[in-house]
DNA sequence: GGCTCTACTCAGCTTGACTAGGTACCGGTA
DNA sequence: TACCGGTACCTAGTCAAGCTGAGTAGAGCC
């Protein structure tokens, strides 16, 4: 994956994240194992730790802290009800977005 | 509109420009009015002339100056090979993202 | 002791959209 | 003549967010 992707990750991984978040609970490592693991190859963990923090301090998770069988305790964050606001706001933004793009890419560009 | 879209953009505005002059050649003014049309109603006119800019030198572009009858002359942007390129990458790594978080937003979210 | 995996944190860099202006040409109107 | 309003482009500075490249620490294994 090229560079391209950095930027157009900027603002949607956010919204990859609280929507991950909605399923169910989860840690930082295993988010950043998780995207990994779904191609998202070249996300940096530290990138992932800083968004974790920035909506943690926005207020749209809570967190709790778990302690693990190895290694430090876990940070383990969940969807609060701002943030299920906030994720429903990201998808009808995302729609727009997406459904021009589909059209552009059909075609239908008539500036 | 919020302030996700803003976020969201980078990235992806650069590949709508492009998608454009796939259609056709195109000038700044135009592009923005468009733009704005389309119902991306807060993109700054500034944004639109940087990004030109931005494509230009980095050779995506070919660039013409014609008259206008009204005004200052048009800058009339068109897509040569590499722009054509960069757009179809642009395009896979679209559908990359796109592909995970319309995954994302129908539950199929296991961390 | 040294290695690996787990788990989180931080400072500094880069990119790209926004703010908030500015320049300049033209036609119409008071 | 003077002054708008629409057309058309440009620029300096700000801010948000992802990346780089580190560092800290606990647990288990050889």
């Amino acid at each position: 994956m090229g560079k391209q992707i950095t930027e157009m990750l900027k603002g949607t991984l956010e919204g990859i994240v609280l929507a991950i978040l909605a399923g169910r609970s989860a840690y930082g490592y295993e988010i950043t194992a998780w995207l990994r693991d779904q191609g998202f190859s070249d996300i940096a963990e530290g990138t992932v730790y800083a968004l974790l923090i920035r909506i943690e301090r926005r207020g749209l998770v809570d967190v709790e802290k778990v302690p693990s069988e190895k290694g430090p305790p876990r940070k383990v964050y969940s969807l609060n009800a701002q943030g299920q606001e906030y994720l429903e706001e990201f998808w009808r933004t995302w729609s727009f977005l997406a459904e021009r793009l589909d059209k552009l890419r059909e075609g239908g560009n008539r500036p």
